[in-house]
DNA sequence: ACCCGATATGTAATTAGAAACATAAGGTGA
DNA sequence: TCACCTTATGTTTCTAATTACATATCGGGT
């Protein structure tokens, strides 16, 4: 809860969002992204993590796509056809990137509750 | 710059963006509000601060609606005819939140210097 | 009484972004 | 060679979010 019952903020939260962006402002990739990237490394295939996060495959796939293009190397190794119809990989870039993301997001969190809770006690009279 | 020259990910930024949100998941008031209450401070009009930031007047005067009847209190105090035509000014609440999220902002620029030094030394071979 | 400039607000028009639809192509094993 | 499943990709349809347009109100000063 964002601060004590009845005071004027109760049930109100700060949120944040972290992303990568290039020099021209485009957004290179944010948390859904990783979370397909995620689902990829778990699953082996971009349509099962697309299944698994709920989306169509032509999203993810778009999704993909775009991040690497901006990114100007890939993030996945894809095979089609052969006997489960085909599959896709990280490549060591891949892999490396959704690691550094993970510990990134713990960190943030922690350093998000400290300053969260000054925050809110500051504006709560 | 986000790593070194040549590196893969040189040009890279890491962004964030913070905002208030309710139970409901609805975005109460993030950077682009808080421009804009800014300015009612420093400006002393709805218009004039509309102006600054370049959106119209409508628009601001929209912003301002939504995030107080979502707050549930108000964070300007509004005045109409007059000599000038009127003005707007901050109400004590609303001071208080800008200069919360001033400091907030501050906090997050620090944070987030030192998460980002880490991940892209992680992510950079 | 009227003018001015800012607040107040509904409605219509435009745009952007997301989701849905459709279809091709590739390789292995039956 | 055909079936199967996944990658690959263009096109179109919906929907949501912005922006634009149009007006009304208010009150001090002239």
């Amino acid at each position: 809860m964002a601060g004590p019952k009845g005071s004027k903020y109760y049930n109100i939260f700060l949120k944040f969002k972290v992303w990568l962006e290039n020099t021209k402002g485009e957004s290179i990739l944010g948390n859904g992204k990783f979370e397909l990237i995620d689902g990829i490394d778990q699953l082996g295939s971009l349509k099962a993590a697309a299944d698994k996060l709920g989306i169509s495959y032509r999203k993810a796939w778009g999704m993909i796509r775009d991040a690497e293009e901006k990114l100007g190397f890939c993030l996945t190794e894809k095979h089609r056809g052969g006997q489960h119809g085909g599959n896709s990989v990280l490549t060591p870039e891949g892999k490396e990137l959704i690691e550094a993301y993970k510990e990134l997001l713990l960190e943030f969190d922690d350093a998000i509750y400290q300053i969260t809770k000054k925050f809110f006690n500051k504006v709560n009279k």
